[in-house]
DNA sequence: CTGAAAGCGCTAACAG
DNA sequence: CTGTTAGCGCTTTCAG
């Protein structure tokens, strides 16, 4: 900046304040400056200027990893979730800051903020750590999370409704006259718990009781859901329909069953959670609840910034809607 | 720093010391000086550093879309490599800063470098763009491309042995008795031009002529793939193998074939290209060729060091591999 | 309308 | 082994 200052003839407080489109400067002053930086491929100091204004416009995005699998995060709608929070940072001119994180050890969140790094952060994904989330907000780390909405929350969250969408899912397989629905995933996630409950009501509001032996406990890898499918198809259990947690799970289900010859969506109908690219692409094309992401990562950064302004954002639960297709009809 | 400074009775620089693990700071003093930092969660503001100390241990990611599908850019590949990318950089406690960037205005790539945000790039893709790329490179900003090599390059690309590739995919469906090899890709994409030429060199080293018309032109999103597969069907060209220039284009392909009544691998063996996490749960499982993305990140980033130490490094090529599956057996 | 000067939080000579 | 001092590149009072 000084040597803009000095071809200018200038001082530097007169080029900082023409960068900055100050009204306090001659017109003809204020371009001859601007024109210059042009020539020299000068642009003001990103860093100086954070320091000097105490004001940061980084926000970092945190996806947590479990410990055992490291790089396995490669849940396509938690990406795609990333790209979606990249693109509505962008439009408002906010770095982003990409962290992966030990989901054991969220408490690391928080050195991202006390070093400055970040003005605050977006964590995807609860994890089944609603704990240390609370204590990293009792410390006064402006985080907003990506997830359900619990009882006792200190943090703000954004998220579906996942009872709601565990209920649309069920609800169209029963309407379509199917009989034994089973639920796959892992009810100890906090997202998944929400998301049988809405199957468990879909159910109730019909009259019927699911048979218990119909749940599937399987995570979110695709080969351990492969596995989990494997092992209830040994059991005999008979079923019509399918409702998994996740999209990957599904996908994986239903390449299970092609495999043992069960006809998708004849003699079992299936249908996944996330709506991810992939569903469309699937054999046969998956039926899906759809997470509306665009929204999800709008919302998101709205409560983030109410959070920095000092005000204390509610939570928010976004509506999920059903995209039928092949494999559920 | 002042406060901690005040606490341990002693002056800023000793605290900085302290913190940074100088030699000269008595055993005592450090740890009383730790001790206090940590029970006031006080951390090293990130930012003075940097400026303080001229350098910057922020790197940058690109992710370029097309201008008119802004969002479109959910190839898992390019997610799988961020995803990598992250990995690789948090190891070596780099920062990550995620840039979407037009990629027909790969130039404002510059101004992250130039405002010091970050201190070199890694660009995800080339997008034919390679004269921005090569001005980019000129002007002394220090970015790494992950793509093909290309003649009169003046920057550092790492990429995976496209033509090779081509070959492995081709040369299996080849040697497995398959008549009719389809290419499925835009051959106007550098990476995908190569891929196309080890096709080629398959057909030659057997002595053999492909087909012109079992050229099927297609882009990499999954609507306008099967939309171009579509057209390639109806016009009733004969087929018995297709390799695709990206597993999501496989996959679309033979989503169509089997919505058509044409059996995978019987009437049609199908081999993809990038090996994503859904070529393995796609029905049938996709054969595909397989890019190393780990080594890929780990790659790129030396190249980065280097660059930003002044040397020249040179581009790079890395071995791919055929992961066959049912798709193609 | 513009300049001089102070200071954001930190590190690195240079002295003790 | 520790303190003093200067300054990284910028913005912003306070004076002209």
């Amino acid at each position: 900046m000084a040597d803009i200052a000095a071809l200018a003839g200038v001082s530097t407080a007169t080029v900082s304040r023409a960068l900055n489109g100050s009204p306090l400067i001659r017109l003809d002053t204020r371009q001859r400056i601007l024109e210059l930086a042009q020539a020299h491929q000068y642009t003001v100091h990103a860093g100086a200027k954070n320091l000097r204004r105490g004001d940061n416009r980084t926000l970092g995005v945190v996806i947590p990893y479990l410990p055992d699998r490291r790089q396995q995060v490669t849940d396509p709608f938690f990406l795609a979730m990333l790209g979606n929070l990249a693109d509505v940072l962008t439009d408002q001119h906010y770095d982003l800051l990409l962290s992966r994180v030990d989901a054991d050890h969220l408490d690391q969140c928080a050195a991202l903020f006390d070093s400055g790094r970040v003005a605050g952060m977006v964590v995807i994904g609860q994890w089944g750590h609603h704990e240390q989330l609370n204590a990293l907000a009792q410390r006064q780390v402006p985080l907003v999370v990506w997830g359900a909405q619990l009882p006792d929350q200190a943090y703000c969250s954004v998220g579906s409704d996942n009872q709601s969408g565990g209920f649309l899912a069920t609800e169209h397989l029963l309407a379509g006259g199917r009989k034994r629905v089973a639920f796959m995933g892992d009810h100890h996630t906090t997202e998944v718990h929400l998301r049988y409950q809405g199957y468990l009501d879909a159910h109730r509001r019909r009259g019927l009781m699911p048979d218990p032996s119909l749940y599937i406990p399987s995570p979110f890898t695709p080969l351990e859901a492969q596995q989990a499918m494997h092992n209830f198809c040994d059991q005999g259990q008979p079923l019509d329909a399918l409702v998994a947690a996740s999209d990957l799970i599904a996908i994986s289900a239903m390449g299970v069953l092609n495999a043992r010859g069960i006809t998708v969506p004849q003699q079992v109908a299936v249908v996944g959670y996330d709506d991810i690219d992939a569903a469309l692409h699937s054999f046969p094309p998956l039926s899906s609840v759809r997470q509306p992401l665009q929204m999800a990562a709008q919302t998101l950064l709205e409560c983030l910034q109410a959070l920095l302004k000092g005000e204390q954002p509610a939570s928010r639960q976004l509506p999920t809607t059903l995209v039928p297709r092949q494999s559920s009809t």
